[in-house]
DNA sequence: CTGAAAGCGCTTACAG
DNA sequence: CTGAAAGCGCTTACAG
């Protein structure tokens, strides 16, 4: 493989000219850039990243911390993942992706070696293990999901507080008094998935503050168990007319335990999820819902990292915490409640 | 950040015998091995891994290319990408992902600027832009997907010839004597998605040497159009009593439109789709299936291309395809075909 | 505008 | 069993 000091040799010129003639950082004459670029193309010269990162401290990568956590839903955390790696490479880093179930230990990895020049952490828990690393590493780190300490390091996150006060009220603005809402497993919640409640507890007060009744409980993260938690939630609740899902396995199995029953949206019961626009049209999910924004928040996080990499925000500079506002995506699935006696 | 002379300077010894300490490449002394320990732990020391890299020419790294093309089903990629992902990390590996909409410039950027040991590409096509860079390049690759020419690379992919066999073989013992194939789209196998065929051409034998009636279809990628497809072809082969897909799109669309016309599996019609146990699970797919098996696949890819990477095969040493034989998996969605007249 | 030299942090023959 | 030195392939002050 050829090496700069070939690239100098066939130029005629010292390895150093070859190097500035590459980087731009000094003038060079016009001659010498031709000669220089010429022999670049001749020998296929690419530099050597590793050399690079040594001589420079830079790697132009970004780590990746993707948590693929037993009861959690798999496919949401692509479109993350997806938004954070075509960010990075519109700034020109790579990707060094780690999806051990062990975060810290692949946080540690990657920051001590210096693999990377910052980190994203994704699917962050409200006292995420991986934190007290991230702070005591050298490299910045963003993260998508709100922890319950922020400090050093950049914060993004759907407002999930907002999202359940706007699913609460487009029902009760369409006349629903009764009201269900199905939210990721108890076990999400139990190892932090702040988000969880975080969405819950606003629904619930939004519908207080409304006189509605809103029935909170928990589904699973898969079939068929999910299916039957949906069945056992209708069963309960047979006046509820609507239905909330912050639970994208829940939605991916409601359609067909509406179907089982005969039931219709907005016909028999009104539904409102919790899901990004792109995972609605891949798994032909006919609800409205709140759009959660996944390739914009990693795109939000990748940006703010790269500006912390590159030093345009000082490293004191204070570190941001931002939300992003839910916005209700209407498909159609919700109307007026069935007047009673109806069935 | 400590480096391995601090070490050194710390344990007392040179730096090449604290470097011999810690690889274990050369006897060393009770004594001094516990020195360099313990300088390690108290320092913190992690070697750094550019410098490694330079010194060894090894990275231990593994590129992973994930094409997310237009008009196909992204969360399918998911699971290749975590068997990728997983595997490499059981062998000492990271992994370097690349999204690029442009497969042959990360690929290129990768391999030449040695950022990576050995490279997996996810999604061949027959005849992939990516190969002929691949081939060029000094690492070595693994694929997952049959191309055209697979001279130079060690390839890995589902047998979809015998999937499509199995499939059409499955409704034929339970008594089909008309049965539908709904593939990817067209756009997928015009762009060189052999398996599409591979699978629908199998398919077709197999229904001709049978005397079945098989109409192959392309369905689209997403909704609503793959609902429309659907729809479309239930309404043009109201006889048919059996309908494979072999489209993730569309079986995940499927619950929905059989409800919609209060269709049922396996009393109205017989399904059976190919994907993974997986992908079942995750979206509530309630249709028996033939086993796409893509975390067996990436973790094949993965085993084979390490061996290249540490010299357990020698680089003349033949190249492997190797086809994973499909499995049915029963959901219980297809039995006898309904009686004539029964509607 | 250009070159010679030092240095980034490792590993590994070479020598003892 | 251990050390001094060279080298991996870059970049970047320093000097002219």
């Amino acid at each position: 493989m050829a090496t700069i000091g070939d690239v100098a040799r066939i130029a005629g010129v010292s390895r150093s000219t070859a190097s500035y003639a590459l980087s731009g950082k000094r003038a060079i004459s016009a001659d010498v850039r031709r000669r220089v670029e010429d022999a670049v193309s001749s020998l296929g010269y690419t530099p050597n990243a590793g050399a690079r990162a040594l001589a420079t401290t830079r790697t132009m990568v970004i780590g990746l911390l993707a948590q693929f956590l037993p009861d959690e839903f798999a496919p949401a955390m692509l479109q993350y993942m997806l938004g954070v790696s075509d960010t990075a490479r519109e700034h020109g880093y790579d990707i060094l992706l780690a999806t051990d179930a062990d975060g810290t230990r692949a946080l540690r990895r990657m920051t001590d070696s210096r693999m990377v020049d910052g980190v994203v952490l994704l699917n962050v828990a409200e006292h995420d293990e991986r934190l007290p690393i991230l702070r005591s590493a050298s490299q910045p780190g963003a993260l998508v999901g709100l922890p319950a300490d922020c400090t050093g390091v950049d914060v993004f996150d759907l407002d999930f507080e907002e999202a359940g006060r706007l699913m609460v009220d487009h029902l009760h603005r369409l006349g629903h008094r009764e009201v269900l809402l199905v939210s990721q497993p108890e076990h999400v919640v139990e190892r932090g998935g702040a988000y969880v409640w975080r969405l819950q507890n606003a629904a619930l007060e939004a519908a207080r503050a409304r006189g509605m009744r809103l029935y909170a409980t928990y589904g699973s993260s898969s079939q068929p168990d999910v299916g039957r938690d949906l069945r056992g939630l209708l069963d309960a609740h047979p006046d509820a007319t609507g239905l909330l899902v912050n639970n994208e396995a829940a939605a991916a199995a409601l359609p067909t335990v509406l179907h089982e029953r005969g039931l219709s949206a907005p016909q028999d019961l009104s539904v409102v999820g919790r899901y990004s626009d792109e995972f609605a049209r891949t798994f032909s999910l006919p609800f409205t819902s709140v759009e959660s924004a996944p390739d914009r928040l990693g795109r939000m996080a990748v940006r703010q990292l790269v500006r912390r990499i590159e030093g345009e925000v000082g490293p004191d500079e204070p570190h941001v915490v931002r939300f992003v506002s839910p916005e209700l995506v209407d498909r159609g699935s919700t109307g007026a409640p069935p007047r009673r006696g109806d069935a």
